[in-house]
RNA sequence: GGGCUCAUAGUCCAGCUCGGUUAUGACGUCGCCCUUACACGGCGAAGAUCCGGGGUUCAAAUCCCCGUGAGCCCA
């Protein structure tokens, strides 16, 4: 298809070899397959150093649809993909399922009508993994469909007994080192879930609220003093843990207290007053008391004042035993009970104000948490947030605004990391607890392990020599899975059979780790990117990668967030469908700024649509000339840079190979930091704006021979050439299908090289190559601007005499475009001479 | 309360790092046009007190300060 200049006009045109009036995205499908038979983008290993490794979000199958925000974020992962690799790396790009966690345990409860506690642990495990199965063969038509250049059929997943072995050796080894312990405290509880919920993982919601303003007897009250205090609290069911009752030091109405003792109402026991700074006067009355536990500010204060905890709350999410009259019910309706029992009492009770009160809720499943004293394991991080922002320091982040959103949940991290859930689709943790002294036996890692329905893999206890052992029935926290994916891609599990795990390192996580680059969005920053620093750098000392890449959300049309449940998602697939991915993505690299959030409309995305189109159709009108000798490969930068050829340029083509030129330039900038956002905008402005407009119309004339010379119609075929075969380079991470389309129709060499395996335009990749060569001209903003004026004024002159933009014309040529006089004359039609 | 980000035509956005033309382009609107790449197009037109105030400067969308409003994150 390249080369030759078989079927010339007699006017130096030929038919074109492109025909179609325009893009079909139906052609998508057929390039698919062609990249798939050919293996276009097989990783082959080389050694250490050499590899790009993507460490690439799996993506959760929550439920459907599949936000269209993700499938943006994907299609810019598989640009960062595409970018990496026609710059000359050798790209790795594994693509991952994370299957573990609570959603699809809601969703299989919805879906069903169960209960999971009230179900068959095994039946349903199996339903979650249908559920789970269904909802990955959607997202995964819907990354094929983007064009992932990944291998999508060789995915991993994070709930094979390979990679759940790997995250149970992973805590073998912390357990072992003695960075996970198991401790008794105040935690977060989700008792709709049945489970413990981390930091990281709650969300605040406004609520209504009634703050009950009530009277707490002073004991030995003085003469003409008052003999109660009020204290304000929207939890009045927790009196009964109530253990202190404090006020600030500098508020006057309480001056005096401190020291002295109330009288907890309803459950009468006698509680200290004590002057604390986190009592602030402008909230209710001022005096709060202190319960086990109303909020983290309690746990502060329990720990700090050294106060004994009631547990009022127990595991079911009902009072416990200490609640008195009040055990068994739900503390929402505890507190109503006992708001009317104080006031039948009379006077507890002062008045009730209604408010709007942050309550902590549980990030997934949006149930209000309790805060429950209880055991679980827990991940040691309190003292190790130095290392991380020392590991943060050297990590380039693209952009690097966002790498203040990891500093500053390192300045917040208040406790460690409770890794230990009450639930079933997830990874077991792999330990059992001997009956008879309670110790905890973690056995050797290597293999998965299911304690729950599996015999302990020890006789006897190492402590006691007991042979009476109980299995672990709760799984992990699904970011102690999802935060060793460095690991998992690069090898560290070995990949044997029947998940077995090697031991650590071998050949291929050599070469392998640590990984490049980290691409995923903002809000994961103080989970995902922090956990996996943390789990990383505790096995392998490492970081896990050097760069991370953090991009914003995705919002609808109006600027607000897209969920399920405000109906504002919109769905892709069909989307996709409809308008093929090239569209898809261009919109989403010409519209998504780089680590901003973003707009998604389905209108938007279609206008999208039109730059396509006229590419195609400038593909088109060139793919009706001859391709210069040597066109293939590198043939059109050796024009741009081949001084012989160079001798027969006209002014007008060094001009536009000037400003492709600086339009190289700028992408290569913005592709070196991942940014599609900047080579999108400029690809297209030059593209529609500065070559079809003008540079094209000007050279028609000299391109078809018409009153020029043979050498001069072939420098302009030359430059017209050199342009195309430059940009199509340019978008090809962008848009990959309509660029290898046109790219084997056009340019590629013989066997039909994808255009996926070439170089982006400009320098050359090897380290070795002799110094830059680029056009001696570079961008020329004045020149630019000058002929799109003059060009401009014509088009208004002929309109307003009524004259078609073929019928001659007599007007003067300005002598700053003396240079391109010839060509202009004949885009015009210029009748006068000079 | 703290932090991050943003504010430019009806809508979205470029330009701001490093101050200097008539402030970029797209979508939408209107008018004219089938000119042999493209009507999924071309040309043209209308549309912006560059959020407000102050400062620096010969010169500010751009730099500095003070506000205001919005979004997100953390307390």
């Amino acid at each position: 298809m390249s080369g030759g200049s078989d079927g010339d006009g007699g006017d130096g045109r030929r038919a074109p070899a492109i025909t179609e009036k325009a893009w079909n995205p139906g052609l998508e499908s057929e390039i698919r397959r062609k990249w798939q038979q050919e293996d276009t983008y097989r990783f082959t290993m080389q050694e250490k150093g050499r590899n790009y490794t993507i460490d690439t979000p799996p993506p959760y199958p929550s439920g459907r649809p599949w936000h269209i925000g993700a499938a943006a974020h994907y299609s810019q992962i598989d640009m960062i993909a595409r970018t990496a690799r026609m710059s000359g790396k050798n790209v790795y790009f594994p693509i991952g399922i994370d299957r573990n966690g609570l959603p699809v345990e809601i969703y299989t409860e919805k879906k069903h009508n169960i209960r999971m506690r009230e179900t068959d642990r095994t039946e349903f495990l199996e339903m979650c993994s249908d559920s789970l199965d269904e909802l990955e063969s959607e997202m995964v038509q819907i990354m094929d469909g983007l064009g992932l250049s990944g291998d999508t059929s060789a995915r991993y997943r994070t709930d094979t007994p390979q990679y759940r072995a790997l995250t149970q050796a992973t805590f073998i080894k912390m357990w072992r080192n003695g960075d996970v312990y198991l401790a008794n405290r105040p935690n977060n509880y989700d008792w709709v879930s049945g489970t413990t919920i981390a930091d990281a993982e709650i969300a605040y919601v406004e609520m209504p609220a009634k703050l009950v303003h009530m009277r707490f007897k002073l004991e030995a009250p003085r003469e003409g003093g008052k003999d109660h205090i009020i204290v304000a609290s929207t939890r009045p069911e927790l009196l009964c843990a109530c253990r202190a009752v404090i006020v600030n030091a500098d508020d006057e109405r309480y001056s005096g207290c401190a020291g002295r003792t109330v009288t907890v109402p309803v459950t009468n026991q006698k509680v200290p007053i004590l002057e604390h700074h986190s009592a602030r006067a402008e909230f209710g009355s001022g005096a709060v008391m202190v319960c086990s536990y109303g909020d983290q500010n309690d746990v502060a204060l329990f720990r700090e004042l050294g106060l004994e905890e009631v547990a009022a709350i127990g595991l079911d999410g009902r009072m416990a035993d200490a609640a008195g009259p009040y055990a068994g019910l739900r503390p929402k309706q505890a507190r109503a009970k006992i708001i009317e029992d104080m006031q039948e009492s009379g006077d507890i009770i002062s008045r009730v104000e209604e408010i709007t009160h942050r309550t902590p809720v549980a990030e997934r499943s949006r149930n209000p948490i309790e805060i429950i004293p209880m055991e679980e394991y827990y991940v040691k991080q309190m003292d190790y947030t130095d290392r991380i922002r020392e590991m943060a320091e050297e990590i380039t982040f693209h952009p690097p605004m966002h790498k203040q959103v990891l500093f500053n949940w390192l300045e917040s991290i208040s406790m460690d990391w409770p890794i230990s859930r009450r639930r079933y689709y997830g990874t077991e943790i792999p330990a059992w607890r001997c009956q008879k002294c309670g110790d905890t036996y973690v056995p050797e890692p290597g293999r998965y392990y299911r304690p729950w329905t599996e015999e302990c893999p020890a006789r006897e206890c190492p402590k006691c020599g007991a042979s009476d052992f109980a299995g672990e029935e709760r799984t992990f926290d699904t970011w102690m899975d999802s935060s060793i994916s460095p690991l998992f891609i690069c090898g560290y599990a070995g990949g044997g059979a029947d998940g077995e795990v090697a031991d650590g390192a071998n050949d291929r996580f050599e070469r392998l780790y640590p990984a490049s680059i980290r691409p995923q969005a903002k809000d994961i920053v103080r989970t995902w990117l922090y956990y996996t620093l943390l789990r990383c750098d505790k096995m392998t000392g490492t970081a896990p990668w050097s760069e991370a890449w953090i991009m914003g959300y995705g919002l609808d049309e109006h600027g607000l967030k897209m969920s399920k449940s405000k109906g504002n998602a919109i769905d892709p697939l069909p989307v996709i469908e409809r308008l093929g991915a090239d569209t898809f993505r261009f919109w989403n690299a010409s519209e998504v700024n780089h680590g901003y959030d973003f707009r998604c409309s389905e209108q938007k995305i279609e206008s999208a649509k039109k730059f396509l189109s006229k590419l195609w159709n400038v593909s088109r009108f060139l793919s009706s000339f001859e391709v210069p000798d040597g066109g293939g490969d590198e043939g059109a930068d050796l024009l741009v840079q081949d001084k012989p050829a160079r001798g027969s340029l006209q002014d007008a083509d060094r001009w536009i190979l000037g400003e492709l030129d600086a339009l190289v330039e700028r992408c290569r900038r913005g592709y070196s930091e991942y940014n599609f956002f900047t080579p999108a905008i400029a690809v297209r402005e030059f593209t529609w704006n500065v070559f079809a407009a003008h540079y094209i119309e000007m050279v028609k004339g000299r391109a078809y021979g018409m009153g020029f010379s043979e050498g001069e119609r072939r420098a302009a075929v030359r430059t017209l050439h050199a342009v195309l075969h430059a940009v199509l380079r340019l978008l090809a991470p962008i848009t990959p299908f309509i660029t290898e389309y046109l790219w084997q129709r056009m340019y590629a060499a013989p066997g039909g090289k994808s255009i996926h395996l070439e170089m982006l335009p400009g320098r050359a990749p090897a380290p070795d190559s002799g110094p830059d060569t680029g056009s001696p001209d570079g961008g020329d903003d004045a020149t630019t601007r000058a002929i799109t004026e003059f060009n401009s004024m014509v088009w208004n002159r002929k309109k307003s005499e009524n004259l078609s933009l073929k019928d001659g014309i007599a007007l003067e040529i300005p002598d700053a475009l003396k240079p391109f006089e010839r060509d202009l004359r004949a885009m015009h039609n210029i009748t006068n001479s000079g």
